[in-house]
DNA sequence: CGTCGTTATGCGCATACACTCATAAAAGCT
DNA sequence: AGCTTTTATGAGTGTATGCGCATAACGACG
């Protein structure tokens, strides 16, 4: 039974996933490799603003890092955490679905 | 790349785990095996509607299921996945740790 | 130094939701 | 049926935060 620091801090973990346009930045930093700012307002439709503060609470907990390239910064995602737990949860949707089918199927 | 709808559902399933409240009532429920809600109250402290309505939110997530005995209804936790999600976060938050212990020292 | 382009931040709004109290619903007992 | 015990739900409150607008800070370049 973990103590309820540890409770605290993976709920913490947790609720950065549990935006989609936090998840979504993720997998596009993910998926690209690389991208500076204006990149990500283009691919999310988010705003500047928005998407700075979002990076800054991903860098914090240490799932994504920059480097200046001049004026601009270039964030990359960081390692292969997000998308361990991604797939472990998206296994287990599909099995939900799965049994849902097949008691579907039984009744 | 997912898609916007499996981010979303992705995201809305870390929800769940986002909260200390929930997170507490699943680890209770997977070290003690089953419970009934007095005991949840007792082990947690939170108000009897509180935790009735999350783990509501759990059982609709198939995460926790519910037999009734009598009056009483007892819960239980239903699969290892949130064990194992812990448990990948936990592995992440002590590598962070340990890096910025080396770093403190090399530094 | 002033201007421009890029990123960070103060502010405000709207919404979501955690949480409790009060109450209803359900199930057993006499 | 009435009473008791346990769980579910309607209603309200307070807080956190997602999100954009405006603006400040920062770095490059003339």
């Amino acid at each position: 039974m973990p103590s309820p620091q540890l409770l605290e801090e993976f709920s913490q973990f947790f609720r950065l996933l549990s935006e989609p346009a936090r998840l979504q930045l993720l997998c596009q930093l993910k998926h690209s490799g690389s991208m500076d700012v204006a990149g990500l307002i283009e691919a999310t439709g988010f705003s500047q603003s928005h998407i700075s503060r979002q990076l800054g609470q991903l860098q914090r907990a240490g799932l994504v890092s920059c480097e200046r390239d001049g004026v601009r910064t270039i964030w990359s995602a960081d390692n292969d955490l997000v998308d361990d737990l991604c797939a472990l949860v998206q296994n287990r949707l599909r099995q939900r679905l799965e049994a849902q089918l097949q008691s579907l199927a039984a009744g």
